[in-house]
DNA sequence: TGCTTTGTTGACAGCGCTGTCACGTTGCAT
DNA sequence: ATGCAACGTGACAGCGCTGTCAACAAAGCA
């Protein structure tokens, strides 16, 4: 029996014999270097097409002392934030032949600076990508812009500087929560996020300033707090339906939580949206796989992620350090799903 | 202000230097070999360890001509399956010191074998994972094994012979089927999983089967076609609830597919379970946020991704190529998770 | 026109490590 | 003792790429 065909790989020699140009111009092509002729470029570019040509990131890491890595830090994540970020990290980094490097960290631990400034420095990682509640801490951030890593944060943003992917966390909860009005509702309860993450307050601020703005006062006990998860949801909304006057609607600062508030409704006989209108934030499938559907602010996860991880990619492309201060932010539009759980009254 | 402190990094030459040997010596404390003296090999050590010496991974990769990474491949799997998957062959990957790299494909690209095959070599991947339906493709497996590429495949596996984490599908269909007869239904429909997943026909299989030893007939109609996603889900749910002689109990292949047997008996005012039961597979964390809570199947997707992974790792650790057979095949258990949507009839 | 400046390209020297091979040193059977 | 494995070690040649610098061409300027 044959053992397998080793052919080998095709490298950077190969294009360039096939273009006629030597290996440099092959490599000033493929780092985008300026200084090439149009002409010569377009030759490479055939070749390296023609040939399917990747660069051995082992090679290029070791000659340019970087992985032309970047890392994705995140913490715990719903399954399907990280699937649909990563994705879209995956494909910028793909476009720019760059690798991705995962790291879930813990954000309480208390090593965490340490351990990531570790990490980056042990793999060479060119640049990194923070997902909540990570894009929120100071320490870190600072850290990293310490070592000269160019970063981006996707979602929201405490205090930090660093280059962002976001939506408008704040106006999504201020329209949500006027549709809610509109629809009829005066008794809006609202389920805050995890107090880790930044966007929690943005989402509570901008419920609190639609109900003001409406001269519609929140009544005590009317917020709760909640975590993010399903538990949480159902402990905020068992409160909230024991109250001697319930909300006619109840706003959850994440799918995963207003899922939970529907099913604590349904087991208790509380008809949605008939006696309880429901509306939760991220439009998760979840949203669409519950009875009834779920009214929910959609943000484009998977664009956010690419934009991000664009962001770190193109600095490190333009200065090849973060030393000028690009501080782009970056606000993509999220979109209000209106589906059957806030259907309107009778 | 003072730029980063470029110390240059240790290398192997320090070690050398510090240790009196020759860096070869070095290399091999480093990646132990054998044939080196024990008391060289404590002094190259002690060395190492004074120095906080860590190997160049570009460098390692290069000279040795392979990546330290493994690779998973994965079409368009859903999020959660994906997230745990990923989570536990990273960490498995975390164990060995190795590096992981993602590759979404396509399982329908006619390119598919061609595509793998030369993203394998062109990043000189170590070993790759599998998941469903690439799992069940014997010209990738061919070519993979071929090329001497280390492979383990998760969940399902046709007729390869790579080896494999999973867990037995059929008993698992049979048994859930059983406890669906169990609680006092005859009339049982089944929704078939995606005809490109092998696991699809041993979930079909386990619930004939089930059905036959119990002496009852299924009815014509009563097994649909689905593909694993909502949507397909909720059309075969329609198709079964339109029947003359609807079922009492619906199974579908996996929770997705069965929460939109929910969503749609909901719609049409069909109490669940009280006039329909419904099981899934799967045991997403679906299945606990809607209401009902879902019957259905766990089996443990991310203790696979460890296993399987492993497996590659282990092989490649052993005998630095794929060539002696190992066709090992580690099954896990699975386990019945009973909620409410099955709930004993009255 | 001659001379500088700017743009475009290639030759070449490593980056830090591992594979190969050759050399010296043991251990063990004769 | 003697021969011959097996063991232990190091010299050296790359792996495929990028940084540097020098060569040369084109363009601008006096």
């Amino acid at each position: 029996m044959v053992k397998g065909n080793h052919m080998r790989a095709v490298t950077i020699d190969d294009v360039a014999k096939k273009a006629g140009v030597s290996i440099k111009t092959v490599s000033r092509v493929v780092n985008r270097e300026p200084n090439v002729r149009a002409a010569t470029k377009e030759k490479v570019e055939v070749a390296i097409k023609e040939l399917n040509y990747r660069p051995n990131q082992s090679a290029r890491g070791l000659a340019a002392r970087r992985s032309y890595m970047i890392g994705l830090l995140y913490d715990n994540p719903s399954p399907n934030y990280l699937a649909n970020l990563q994705s879209g990290v995956l494909e910028a980094c793909h476009e720019k032949d760059f690798g991705l490097a995962l790291n879930p960290v813990s954000f309480h631990d208390p090593d965490l600076v340490e351990t990531v400034v570790h990490w980056v420095r042990q793999s060479s990682i060119d640049g990194v990508v923070l997902t909540p509640p990570l894009t929120d801490s100071i320490p870190l951030l600072e850290a990293l812009s310490q070592q000269n890593i160019p970063s981006a944060v996707i979602s929201s943003r405490g205090t930090g500087d660093a280059p962002a992917a976001l939506i408008d966390e704040e106006e999504a909860a201020y329209e949500m929560t006027r549709h809610l009005i509109a629809s009829g509702h005066r008794d809006i309860a609202f389920i805050k996020g995890h107090p880790d993450h930044y966007a929690s307050g943005l989402r509570e601020k901008g419920f609190l300033r639609a109900m003001e703005s409406e001269g519609m006062p929140v009544a005590p006990g009317f917020v709760e707090q909640g975590y993010f998860d399903f538990a949480s949801g159902q402990e905020a909304a068992s409160r909230l339906l024991d109250l001697p006057k319930r909300p006619t609607a109840i706003f959850a600062s994440n799918d995963d939580m207003a899922a939970a508030v529907i099913f604590e409704a349904h087991s208790r006989k509380i008809d949605v949206p008939g006696e309880l209108a429901v509306a939760g934030f991220d439009d998760t499938p979840l949203s669409r796989q519950i009875w009834p559907g779920l009214t929910t602010v959609r943000q484009p996860i998977r664009a956010m992620g690419h934009q991000a991880a664009s962001l770190v990619l193109d600095t490190l492309a333009a200065g090849k350090g973060a030393d000028e201060e690009r501080k782009d932010v970056i606000q993509v539009d999220f979109e209000l799903m209106i589906r059957g759980s806030t259907a309107s009254r009778r």
